[in-house]
RNA sequence: GGGGCGGUAGCUCAAUUGGUUAGAGUACCGGACUGUCGAUCCGGUGGUUGCGGGUUCGAGUCCCGUCCGCCUCGCCA
């Protein structure tokens, strides 16, 4: 880390003095990170700031009892600001540290600012803070050394992402943040416009649309490292607002954005964690789905899924037949050393699958060469077939999964993560980098309560050209532009081909169930921007904060984001959100409704 | 909206089957100490057991409600 530190109050920062800077008159100022007492006549203060630890020395046989006896006072956090000279430590080395060889004799100690008794120590060793006051106390928790270079490290990222796609033809470009609905389907978050009685802005779930425009405005290549905005219930990886790296080119194919972003994360990888990443491997949705029952498989361990529908025809097996009759397929797990696990943890993961919409979960194991337990007698018949076809050997569990493709597929999937991770079969961090693109993703998805077609990606995701004349005639086994790149079993981006005419932007609305004066009322302004001489154009958004979870090992989205909101979306810091006074709700022509009772239904 | 886990000193945690005055470490305060490095040693302050109600002779512990945090399904690319 190159940085430039010097200033009024000090020479030098706390991580850089060495055997080589002894003798050095030196300044330093910062924190006070632990004191070390040792009575009158010596005392030892570490002290702290973003580069690292520096010991200070405080002796009578150096200085006066006027610059010992307030050492001897200082507490964890005090701020003060030392005069002193570098030497060589007199009472051993200390290894741990990187300055560790060197001390600072002080001669004059200036107290910039005393602090009270803490709510938490900014320690990363054991005992850290609940979440909770981690969250509530911020400035102190964000002292924290590992949490300096998690934001260090996504400054970094930022960095190499615009010097690398600056040195492509690429302009950063802002658009608004107060907007009007965008397609992406998630509910907005709304602001009241005061000129505008009873009509409201909507935050950007993300910059699509406006993307779009520049690249109908001729900026060729755009890009923007851009807050969006979703009103949906968070989890470990989701905040309501979050970071994207947001990217839109003209006059590409699908094949430029997944060169280009292969070697954007090859540059990452590099820069960041000094590992060369190679080349990223491609699968279709369609065999992520039906090997792995996830559009974003985690290529780190096997335990993959096997289409055993044709076998299991021939068994009497009602589960099995039942769920063929109605048009479903039957699937199976092949765990290996799965025979240990208990009828408990079997009976657990049935469970789990019953969340996904699964029945329940047949099993069985090989023990003595044969079907054991559980459905054994049912599957007896096929025994032979069905071990060769999983590659059955002594002590494994196989699970079946007997239901609709999508749900045989999606419950196994969800299962298959959850054994890997009971069973250890997960790599640890940094072991292995399992990158993949996702590809021909169909265009849209029925929705069965609804009875429509929903897009799967947006609704301004471009056909492939071969599948465009089944749009109106088989919608569903249209495949789209669309790409999706994964890592280790999340998503971290995802983009696609745009529509650039628009007649077929208007087939697609359509397909959607989209009525012309609706789309109209929604995208008008849009459709029009394609009438006056759309470039082919596509584009990818990168989710900034999953991939800085990943360069940083962590699997909380909050520890990759400076002042992030807890569950419910609040701030526990600052207390967002608050009530409005009533003058300020005057001005807006808003009423709150709320009565202190939940809404029925 | 549903399911799960949790909430005890500033912080991290303990408290047997429901049973005496709710403990420990750390932080903080006071004292001792000239080579420590998460210093050590001695002493001390610190509690509405999230909140409200109930059962009981007796509740941190059991029951109901509620708030907050985390995980998760739905939701959301």
């Amino acid at each position: 880390m190159t940085t430039q530190t010097t200033t009024a109050l000090r020479t030098h920062s706390c991580g850089v003095l060495r055997t080589s800077d002894v003798g050095a008159a030196v300044r330093l100022a910062g924190w006070v990170d632990s004191n070390r007492e040792h009575g009158e006549g010596l005392v030892f203060i570490d002290l702290r700031d973003r580069a690292g630890l520096t010991q200070l020395v405080f002796e009578l046989e150096s200085t006066t009892s006027e610059m010992v006896d307030p050492a001897r006072k200082l507490r964890g956090e005090d701020v003060i600001a030392v005069e002193g000279v570098v030497r060589e430590r007199l009472g051993g080395k200390n290894p741990r540290l990187e300055t560790g060889d060197i001390e600072v004799v002080v001669q004059k100690l200036t107290i910039l600012n005393k602090a009270e008794s803490l709510p938490m120590r900014p320690t990363d060793k054991e005992g850290l803070p609940g979440e909770e006051t981690r969250l509530r106390h911020r400035h102190i928790d964000l002292r924290r050394p590992r949490m300096q270079q998690i934001l260090r490290t996504r400054h970094r990222v930022g960095q190499i992402m615009r010097a690398f796609l600056d040195n492509r033809g690429f302009s950063e470009i802002e658009t608004p943040i107060l907007f009007k609905t965008t397609p992406e389907g998630a509910r907005d978050f709304l602001v009241p416009s005061r000129h505008h009685p009873g009509m409201f802005y909507a935050l950007p779930q993300s910059p699509q649309i406006l993307k779009q425009i520049l690249m109908i405005s001729g900026m060729d290549r755009y890009f923007q490292i851009v807050k969006c905005f979703r009103d949906e219930d968070l989890r470990a990886d989701r905040q309501p607002e979050f970071t994207q790296l947001d990217i839109e080119m003209s006059f590409i194919e699908q094949e430029d954005v997944i060169e280009l972003m292969s070697e954007l994360f090859r540059e990452m990888w590099r820069e960041i964690l000094g590992v060369e990443v190679g080349d990223i491997p491609r699968m279709t949705y369609h065999e992520a789905m039906e090997r792995f029952g996830s559009d974003r498989p985690d290529l780190r361990y096997g335990l993959e899924l096997v289409d055993i529908s044709d076998i299991a025809q021939k068994t009497d097996f009602k589960v099995f037949t039942g769920a063929l009759e109605k048009g479903g397929v039957v699937k199976a797990i092949r765990v290996p050393g799965g025979a240990k696990l208990t009828r408990k943890i079997t009976d657990g993961y049935a469970e789990f699958v019953k969340q996904f919409g699964a029945g329940g979960l047949p099993v069985t194991k090989i023990e003595n060469g044969a079907f054991a337990t559980g459905v054994a007698r049912f599957v007896e018949p096929v025994q032979k077939e069905l071990m060769e076809r999983l590659d059955c050997e002594e002590g494994d569990l196989i699970a079946f999964g007997a239901d609709t493709r999508a749900v045989a597929c999606r419950s196994l999937g969800e299962l298959r993560i959850r054994i890997a991770r009971d069973m250890e079969m997960v790599p640890a961090h940094g072991e292995q980098w399992k990158f993949l693109w996702v590809v021909d993703f169909p265009l849209v998805a029925w929705n069965e309560d609804e009875k429509r077609w929903d897009s799967m990606h947006h609704p301004f995701t471009a056909p492939t050209a071969e599948d465009l004349e089944k749009l109106e005639t088989d919608p569903g086994s249209v495949l789209a532009n669309a790409y999706d790149i994964v890592l280790n079993g999340s998503e971290l981006g995802g983009g696609s081909v745009r529509i650039h005419s628009s007649d077929v932007q208007k087939r697609v609305f359509r397909l959607l169930g989209l009525g012309e004066e609706e789309a109209r009322m929604k995208f008008g302004f849009f459709l029009d921007c394609l009438r006056h001489g759309a470039p082919p154009h596509g584009g990818i958004a990168l989710g900034l904060d999953r991939i800085i979870m990943h360069l940083c090992d962590t699997d909380n989205i909050r520890d990759v984001i400076a002042f992030p909101k807890t569950q419910s979306g609040m701030d526990a810091m600052a207390g967002a959100p608050s009530e409005a006074d009533a003058k300020q709700l005057d001005e807006l022509f808003i009423k709150s409704t709320w009565t202190g009772e939940k809404q029925p239904g």
